[in-house]
DNA sequence: TCTGGGGTCCTAGGACCC
DNA sequence: TCTGGGGTCCTAGGACCC
């Protein structure tokens, strides 16, 4: 093989435009251009389509008809009640100032009038799967971070170097648009960090180039909240020393940065602000963990709604355990997690000798990690978890070598098995 | 105006072992 | 009697992301 020289890396940050509500709109154009809210629990289209023909019963309505649903049949963000956040809003609706996170209710004040479309997880993740296999087909080293959003590494993609990636990009854009009718943007950069704030520049369906010289005029004037690992906490306290840019955060010495956010996460946002980053486009990775929670539609008591508590949670574990069957994993850290009418969260979690999956030992041990906890004070959230996850043939493979007696317990296990606590709900 | 559900990673203390 | 480090696992909480 004779020697390449090295190319330059061409990282490209795909993220589609108002990925939801556009899946949304391809099913009900009528609702273009109207404020639309997407969010507050789940309605299957069977169920709206069996109420719709109920009350317009002139006609048969099936779900080949959903662009031709009235549009006062939907709906509206003022009728609703109960709790709950805003999943995404169209860009009508966010002229009101409406936007992803709000609370229903306060959403319903300032745009009363909008449309409310329940979430369709299923839905997107149908088109997720799609456009993700578009891009495959291009550029076959691609990192998956949810549904509507994917790393790309061009470099060694033909076409992945011309006009700084713009070309690879345009085509990829085209293939996605060809074959669902859906916009994305994509940054393409010398790394993840930029690549992902590039993105940002020209939405919707934007391409943006950002090269190692741009990084001056291009990046350091932007709020560090722009950068992917600095949230609410950390701007707060890099504002309280008055750095608000990207720019000022870069001219701050590694050192002080060590001392006031610690010696990891200090260097990080030196090296984040200076551009600089290492890591790799990750094509596969393995769950660490999995869970099911559900926030009550009102406070729960622990003695006094034991009952609706009691078959919640046997409803998650089985939940839990299905997904992990589902996907070939078994994990042996079974954990719960409480949030109170208070909004304080607690977790609990245990781990057990031998990994599992099986709905009735994970609801046996999250039961045991429910009596470590106060169960006095309302519940508005419960939730079970397994992590410590591996694959489920390999699990058996290594017990089988091992030859862990069956029914060993870990001293933990044993010390809460024994614990006399009063049952609650469980 | 009260604030979803599904994740990952990091920190920090204590247990336990060498 | 007082006093070592290092490594790993477990547990709880919190920041952050989509």
């Amino acid at each position: 093989m004779p020697d390449t020289p090295a190319l330059p890396r061409r990282i490209a940050h795909l993220d589609m435009d108002a990925f939801y509500a556009s899946v949304e709109l391809l099913r009900y154009p009528q609702l273009k251009g109207l404020p639309v809210v997407i969010g507050g629990g789940r309605r299957r289209v069977d169920d709206m389509l069996a109420q719709l023909q109920q009350e317009r019963p002139e006609r048969e309505w099936t779900s080949d008809q959903l662009g031709e649903i009235p549009v006062d049949f939907f709906p509206v963000l003022k009728d609703y009640t109960g709790r709950g956040v805003i999943t995404t809003a169209t860009y009508a609706a966010r002229q009101f100032g409406v936007g992803s996170a709000m609370g229903m209710m306060k959403a319903a004040r300032l745009c009363p009038q909008a449309l409310l479309l329940p979430v369709d997880f299923d839905e997107y993740r149908k088109y997720s799967r799609q456009f993700k296999r578009l891009i495959l087909d291009i550029a076959p080293v691609m990192e998956d971070r949810g549904v509507d959003e994917v790393y790309i590494d061009f470099t060694h993609v033909p076409g992945g170097q011309r006009e700084g990636g713009r070309v690879l990009a345009r085509l990829i854009q085209k293939s996605i648009f060809d074959a669902t009718g859906l916009t994305c943007s994509i940054g393409v950069a010398p790394n993840k960090l930029i690549a992902k704030m590039a993105s940002e520049f020209n939405k919707p369906g934007g391409i943006s180039i950002v090269q190692p010289e741009d990084l001056q005029t291009l990046i350091w004037p932007l709020p560090c909240r722009k950068i992917n690992g600095v949230g609410p906490k950390a701007d707060e306290k890099l504002q309280q020393h008055g750095i608000r840019t990207i720019g000022e955060l870069a001219s701050r010495e590694r050192d002080w940065l060590v001392e006031h956010f610690g010696k990891s996460y200090g260097a990080w946002l030196h090296d984040a602000a200076w551009g600089r980053d290492e890591r790799p486009v990750v094509t596969e990775s393995a769950p660490v963990s999995m869970s099911r929670e559900t926030t009550f539609e009102r406070d729960l008591h622990a003695v006094r709604d034991k009952a609706e508590l009691g078959a919640v949670f046997t409803r998650l574990c089985e939940q839990v355990a299905a997904d992990l069957q589902r996907k070939g994993y078994v994990g042996k850290t079974i954990g719960i997690k409480l949030r109170y009418d208070n909004f304080k969260s607690v977790t609990r979690d245990q781990t057990l000798a031998h990994p599992t999956a099986d709905a009735q030992a994970i609801r046996q041990t999250a039961g045991q990690c429910l009596k470590r906890v106060d169960l006095t004070r309302r519940l508005r959230l419960l939730g079970v978890r397994v992590g410590a996850l591996v694959k489920a043939g390999d699990a058996a493979n290594r017990e089988e070598s091992r030859k862990i007696p069956p029914g060993a317990v870990t001293p933990a296990f044993a010390a809460s098995s024994r614990a006399e606590t009063p049952q609650l709900f469980d």
